[in-house]
DNA sequence: TTTTGAGTTGTTCGA
DNA sequence: GTCGAACAACTCAAA
């Protein structure tokens, strides 16, 4: 009997498990662009770019192997049904998900395939093990990162990824899709080429994340736990685009990382399991990409300010670390790790910006915006979140800016106008004497912003909002 | 049920 | 320049 794959966040034919499963017989592999369902978490604008070009990929690859890609754009609740009744299928092929709408798209889909004798079968494919299947000994959902983390460890080795089918059989019968520009992925103006120097960066699709995943365990992984936090060099993995739209698989990743020699609980491993953690948190809690996850923070003395909100995004806080990263964000659509929390603690406790900006900022602007990772970041910059910072941890641009840019070169190749600069005012221009900065042809607030607050006085700022939201507490 | 140890990523201050 | 303590309590997870 045939069956329907229904691609959604697992764009690869190696190790995917929904594809598997279906590949013994006559198949139809289809994508929904269903951006009525997702709501205010469709697809962010750079995200569109990467799905467009990860689509394409992904047919060329099925072509291969003899399937076509079925591309539709509307409600999934009405095509996947329509779709599985046009070829006879008797059975739906998935991987699950976690965003709260996905999950109540899948239950309606499932409840309408049903109706007609047919089944919605969700497979683990985006993630290591479900969140509904990790428990504390109590039964209860983890909430602190190092006890989930250790449980995830003890649970042993995932399972070996599952090779690529070689032939694929097409289901007779199959209609006709929509070509994929008609999704209308790629962003339309007023911003016309603002993803311009994205593919100077990236690869979108499974080959592009294979490539990407070896020279990584190459390169990279060995010395990672002292160069993941130096954003001047590529000491990161670069990968979570690829995971996101699950164009490899975390599984695929883990065994990777083993086999270049990770060993016990390596830092990268740990990361992977910060993915799992962010989408369990989510799984348990549908409310975090709005609400606090600690409620008294509803409370929270944010002092909302467009013209502040603004100066962030563009990177012109005079800050040039969180400069750097703005517009790394917006030139790559991804940002070093280390700078996202830095700019984030910046918007969050020295400008006292709601945490709900940032995050929303970074879903337009990320390739990699993945809504449960997203969250849950921001709430634990904002220290909101289940396992966040203290509050009174309050990142100093400045010394972060020396301590992980001590050579400049992440500043330098970022924020051009202040290159020239020495090392030693690199961070703080303002304190750079006048003759300094004329040498290195800088007028400040002309070339380059002055610090849109003091540090000293946002720290205190941040302290004293904190402080009163510990003192509203105890007085309810 | 109670107890116990611990909790991603920091900064500042004073000795 | 370096180092240790203070910053705050609170809640989680497991024994």
């Amino acid at each position: 009997m045939p069956r329907l794959v229904w691609f959604r966040q697992d764009l690869r034919i190696a190790d995917n498990p929904a594809l598997a499963a279906a590949a013994e017989g006559p198949l139809l592999c289809v994508y929904v662009l269903d951006d009525a369902a997702a709501g205010r978490w469709a697809h962010g604008g750079a995200q569109r770019w990467w799905l467009h070009h990860s689509l394409a990929a992904l047919e060329r690859a099925l072509a291969a192997r003899g399937a076509a890609l079925h591309l539709a754009r509307g409600s999934a609740r009405e095509i996947i049904p329509r779709l599985a009744a046009a070829i006879g299928a008797g059975e739906v092929h998935a991987g699950r998900l976690t965003e709260p709408w996905a999950r109540a798209r899948d239950e309606a889909v499932h409840r309408a395939l049903e109706a007609e004798g047919r089944r919605l079968v969700l497979h683990t494919s985006s993630l290591l093990h479900e969140p509904h299947r990790i428990r504390t000994g109590q039964g209860r959902p983890y909430s602190v990162y190092t006890p989930f983390a250790r449980a995830l460890f003890a649970l042993g080795e995932p399972p070996p990824p599952l090779p690529a089918p070689a032939r694929l059989l097409p289901a007779p019968g199959a209609p006709e899709g929509l070509p994929l520009a008609a999704l209308g992925l790629i962003p339309a103006p007023p911003i016309p080429e603002w993803w311009r120097e994205f593919p100077a960066h990236w690869t979108p699709g499974e080959a592009g994340a294979a490539e990407r995943l070896a020279r990584f365990a190459r390169a990279a992984l060995p010395a990672y736990g002292a160069r993941r936090n130096t954003p001047g060099v590529e000491g990161t993995s670069g990968l979570s685009p690829h995971l996101r739209f699950g164009e490899l698989s975390p599984r695929q990743v883990w065994h990777a990382a083993r086999a270049a020699g990770a060993r016990g609980e390596d830092a990268f491993l740990k990361e992977i399991l910060w993915r799992e953690f962010a989408h369990h948190l989510l799984w348990h809690r549908p409310d975090m990409p709005e609400q606090p996850l600690q409620q008294g923070f509803a409370r929270f003395p944010w002092r909302p300010d467009a013209a502040l909100l603004r100066a962030w995004r563009r990177g012109r806080t005079g800050y040039p670390i969180v400069d750097a990263g703005m517009r790394q964000l917006w030139r790559m659509g991804w940002m070093h790790n280390r700078v996202r929390m830095i700019a984030g603690s910046l918007l969050v406790k020295h400008l006292l910006q709601p945490w709900q900006e940032g995050a929303a900022w970074f879903w337009d602007t990320l390739l990699d915006g993945d809504l449960a990772s997203n969250s849950a970041s921001w709430q634990w910059v904002a220290g909101c979140g289940a396992d966040a910072a203290p509050y009174f941890r309050v990142f100093n641009p400045v010394l972060q800016g020396e301590k992980f840019d001590t050579d400049g070169a992440y500043v330098r190749r970022w924020v051009p106008e202040l290159a020239r600069l020495p090392d030693r005012f690199l961070h703080k221009p303002w304190e750079a004497p006048e003759a300094v900065l004329r040498a290195a042809g800088v007028a400040l607030g002309r070339d380059y912003p002055r610090p849109v607050i003091q540090h000293g006085e946002g720290r205190a700022r941040a302290l004293a909002a904190y402080a009163a939201l510990r003192g509203a507490a105890e007085a309810a």
